[in-house]
RNA sequence: CGGGGUGUGGCGCAGUUGGCUAGCGCGCAUCGUUUGGGACGAUGAGGUCACAGGUUCGAGUCCUGUCACCCCGACCA
């Protein structure tokens, strides 16, 4: 993409009213619009980094057995009033709205009811089972406080997969699947080394939970880290009760603040008792189905890899989900010879398949192309000047120092 | 929801013992000079001072109400 062409443009100051790293930072490099408190459109770069997360999910989704869905953002009471959800007693974060005719509708904060309500039409014997069916979709959530920039949004884009099980141990079985696709999902994003599980309560799904906590002094959430186990308990569930239960030792617990970056659960019956969701055994025993869902915020993923990975002059995305992978910035282009030779480097990437942002603006001073480079923080760059001759110069976002190497040395590297 | 704070061109801010035509920096436009780390000069465009009411000869400034936004806390499927 031509960055003569982009129609976001980078700003020196954030907005007053942003405080998180995360918003400032995207706002100020263009990724994402402001529209009110805890509400975010993305543009064209956020959009970008925000289809790449998505897509590393799909994929680890796809590999545990996840048919893709989409439903819908509006909800019929009904199906809420059978769990017993639609209360703003038990569920205080609703957004309600109304027909024409009056008719009381909710917009999704979750989508265990609905989908537990189609899939009646779907499954009727044990050979039906099991099943695991996923989405993207934008959940709404009347937080009383939004805060912290993509963190806390009443407006946001969730993974949700549900899983339809015979019995408790294929439910035990997928849940533990789950539980390393999701890390692989975080091993890809770059997070691995610093997000954990954690044991946590089951707010109204159930009485426990795991959750996948990010460590980060942004986080919102207090963890208690076994490191010899790799396992962290939620301060929410910081008891005795919890320590015998994972055989835990609570002075070997080190706090952290951490951010939650997913979290499954185990219904059980739930939800399949509360809408009549049953399968026919081989026995011909009619039972309820088992059910588990298991949720991923991608937005908030997308938050706090920026929240995490940045330094001084901006934003520096992990490799797998950068906008671009390649900056091209050329200089000096109102030369004839320097402009061929960078609109022919842009080609060549192009044409190799290699995802390139080429910043082609010829009134922009150097400095100025490289203080907006850094902000977006594309991790390889490419520099072709008036001064690299018939070669360009190399680096990584990172790096202070650049090395001379011809165009196909880079486009190799790209693809090594 | 409790406490605290803020609303003035796109962004950051000044101006508030009531007074003249509302300023500054960034950004934007035109011209010239520049050109390897957010260039410089000149000229210029851009404002219902959050909104509504009120007080006053006169309101960005005072009063009342409303809205929005931020921070701390509580809450958080």
């Amino acid at each position: 993409m031509r960055q003569s062409r982009l129609f976001t443009k980078t700003q020196k100051e954030a907005p007053k009213d942003e405080i998180s790293k995360n918003a400032q930072l995207l706002i100020k490099a263009g990724f994402i619009n402001k529209e009110m408190a805890g509400v975010y459109s993305y543009l064209p770069l956020g959009l970008r980094v925000l289809r790449k997360i998505e897509q590393i999910i799909r994929e680890e989704m796809n590999a545990i057995d996840g048919q893709e869905i989409l439903l819908t953002a509006l909800q019929q009471k009904g199906h809420w009033q059978a769990s017993g959800r639609w209360s703003d007693d038990t569920m205080d974060i609703w957004f309600k709205t109304k027909l024409k005719n009056n008719v009381e509708l909710g917009l999704a904060p979750t989508h265990e009811e609905p989908l537990t309500n189609l899939m009646k039409k779907h499954i009727h014997s044990y050979k039906d089972l099991p099943k695991y069916v996923y989405q993207f979709q934008t959940k709404f959530r009347n937080e009383v406080r939004s805060k912290s920039g993509l963190m806390r949004g009443r407006e946001f884009l969730m993974k949700d997969l549900y899983s339809f099980s015979r019995t408790t141990s294929e439910l035990d079985e997928y849940y533990e699947k789950s539980k390393d696709a999701y890390m692989k999902v975080y091993k890809r994003l770059g997070l691995g080394e610093i997000t954990v599980v954690t044991f946590a309560s089951g707010g109204s799904f159930s009485k426990f939970s795991h959750e996948f906590q990010t460590i980060s002094e942004a986080g919102e959430d207090t963890i208690y880290v076994d490191e010899d186990k790799n396992i962290a308990i939620n301060k929410e569930v910081y008891n005795d009760e919890v320590f015998k239960l994972l055989d835990i030792d609570p002075k070997k617990l080190v706090e952290k603040k951490a951010i939650e970056v997913g979290n499954i659960f185990k219904l059980g019956t739930k939800y399949s008792e509360a809408l009549n969701l049953t399968f026919v055994d081989k026995d011909g025993s009619t039972k309820p189905v088992i059910m588990g869902s298991y949720g991923i915020g991608v937005s908030r993923l997308m938050g706090t890899i920026a929240e995490i990975f940045n330094d001084e002059k901006g934003l520096v995305w992990p490799e797998n989900i950068a906008p671009f992978k390649v900056h091209l910035v050329g200089l000096n282009l109102d030369d004839e010879d320097v402009k061929v030779q960078a609109e022919k480097a842009y080609q060549s990437l192009t044409n190799d398949g290699v995802e390139v942002l080429f910043d082609d603006r010829v009134d922009v001073t150097p400095g100025k192309k490289f203080a907006e480079a850094d902000l977006i923080g594309i991790p390889h760059r490419i520099i072709i000047s008036k001064r690299t001759n018939s070669k360009v110069e190399y680096k990584d976002r990172i790096d202070e120092e650049s090395q001379l190497l011809d165009i196909k040395n880079v486009i190799d590297k790209m693809h090594g």
